[in-house]
DNA sequence: CGATAAGCGAGACGGTACGTCCGGTCTTGAT
DNA sequence: ATCAAGACCGGACGTACCGTCTCGCTTATCG
């Protein structure tokens, strides 16, 4: 009789109100950004929904699991309304990679997409079960578009063949989402090219042929 | 210019019982460990400690400032203990750099270690105010430590002498933590060690004079 | 027209929980005879009826509050089983009111009333609107009884036509009630009837002819 | 090791301080009126008086008893600057009681003495211990009083005889003070006359003779 | 006449209870 | 069967006071 009872009658999904699923995760978005995370409280949002609380809870097992769906869901609409079919590929890949962590500055820089964020990845390093989901289905996906861009470069023999492009990636994301939770220093376009363009002469092609 | 009540009485410092500061900083650590950042209440651990309640918020203002001090505390016996009088200078930057990865590799792999340390990010994160107490007291002197290694290596001709060093440090730890915090991939030796190559490979000497 | 505040969101009275207003009122009642009315909290109460405290503060402003419901229940319920349908009233006045001031000196003497009744009569002594309740509901409705005792030996003759009824009850329990409250003597039948023998020869019908 | 703790080192009440004592009584009555008796703290009367705590609890067990004592010495006060010296005697024992009892309707009915006066016949009856100081030594001078001045009557014949004092006393007082406490109806000169009159006519020195 | 011990103002301390908030479950009536 | 509404049990919150316990600091005897 753990929290994860296989006996819980699974709900309908097919009668599921999509009129409140929408209340809800807009509510929950509209409320993180007023009050922030901590003082975000499940009641709150089922009353600025107009939902019941029952309502939440039949669906998501947390504050947290709701936050991400509501993340999810903005930043889907955020690719859709954007026009993103993906990674920029010039062919230069500096101004490729600059271009692309100069976004996440910028976007990191804006509290309204920021909050949610900051708040997920915080209730994810203490939380792991809501860690993974979070990892697996925001992060990831935008770490594949890196490391594809990557294979391309490595393929074209931009970059040395050797490169382990899993590393390459965190060591271009690691530095800027470290000054971004940590706040060790302003999170700035300067600071995102500085990293590209040491990260670059780090795994340059001629790194290995030297 | 109190950051909250100007009206506030100052508790007399000078009278503070060392006796339950101590075990409250003990029962907090205990505590974390054995419960988790979000089941760690207050009242735990003024129960823990044999300490009212009211000697808890007389000294701090939330559960995670005292367990930023429990962790200051920490560190600080565990720096007395360990003899670490620096960064290690051998001469070989690489060697020394990759020394101190992993050994902070081994002790973010330590719970102990680990489960308040993260909840202290993830709380910083959140509560800028305790981020810049969390960032400036605990982060910072770590920092300092590897600025001042890549320094003297600097001046020693081993890195280029353009390098930003403050940037350079953020490239080293950056990806480490991104790992611990977000859990996309396992920490190991080798993770480290491949960061600390491709690094000092961007910052290179020869990189200039190519 | 609330007593306190008109924002207040009025519970669904309809949805009320018998079983838990039951426990609370037992609780109560069984807490205040063991421990006294100061030593009574709303905590104990709680935990002795197995409710939440916020059942408690959702339908009582205080612990008196709930404290004269449970009396008040206790005396309906007394009055119930007693069969009490009234004022005995065989005709000779001085018999029927020594039973019954008898009856009360037996009550207040049996500390399983006369505590919760102590702790009322005090807490309305000090907080007038739960004094008014107080006297409202459970005194008044005894002293309506004296008095229409009063009024039908009024009409017999039995006492003088000039007599205030009102007053001449409060010449009967005010003594009583004043050795019981403020214990300035022993409790007895002797001095019950005493005061009824008094205070009928103050108010008697050749008072008046005299 | 009970609350009366005879190993206890009694305080030297020769070294006290006067000052203090005076202040603290000033404070206990001046927030009594304030705040009423139950939100009357031992913490503010001795912020009140500029005195330390324990100065309160080294002389009194309670606030009670500090309440106890001021009223005491506010009733002595009012003796000596009211010339008091005991109870009027003019040989119309009727007038004399109607003067005294509409005297003390008058000042039950003012609540700078009121207000003590109910909060400590209130704690009393709760409070046994209390109680029995408060009776013995605020309640029972008063009645004592009256007790003379009716066994003065008896022995002029102006009252019967067999008549006893203590409960002709309480047959005066109680109606009064029922009045007052429980607040069942207006407390007046006329209400404290009747009283007088009734009370009179059932132990006049006729009636036993009759 | 200087030590020494009391009372004293101040307030930190271990506790208990307060009254509130919210988590997560359950019930009711409407759709 | 889901939903809006919200009562319910439980538990933690942060606060207010309780009564005890040091702290230095006057006093005010007494050796």
């Amino acid at each position: 009789m753990t929290s994860k009872n296989p006996d819980a009658k699974a709900p309908d999904a097919s009668r599921r109100s999509e009129r409140s699923r929408q209340a809800i995760l807009d509510a929950a978005l509209a409320l993180v950004g007023e009050v922030g995370y901590n003082r975000l409280t499940v009641e709150a949002i089922a009353a600025r929904a107009g939902v019941g609380k029952q309502t939440i809870y039949r669906w998501w097992p947390s504050k947290a699991a709701v936050l991400l769906d509501a993340s999810l869901a903005l930043s889907g609409k955020a690719a859709d309304e954007g026009g993103w079919t993906g990674f920029p590929d010039t062919g230069d890949l500096a101004a490729d990679l600059k271009a692309v962590m100069r976004a996440t500055v910028d976007e990191l820089s804006d509290e309204t997409y920021a909050a949610p964020a900051r708040a997920l990845a915080a209730a994810g390093a203490t939380d792991p079960g809501l860690g993974a989901r979070f990892t697996e289905q925001l992060l990831e996906p935008q770490l594949a578009l890196y490391e594809e861009r990557l294979r391309s470069a490595r393929e074209a023999g931009h970059i040395s063949p050797g490169t382990d492009l899993r590393v390459a990636v965190e060591m271009l994301v690691g530095p800027l989402t470290y000054r971004w939770l940590l706040r060790t220093g302003p999170l700035t376009h300067a600071f995102a090219d500085e990293v590209v363009d040491r990260v670059l002469a780090g795994i340059a092609a001629h790194a290995d042929t030297a």
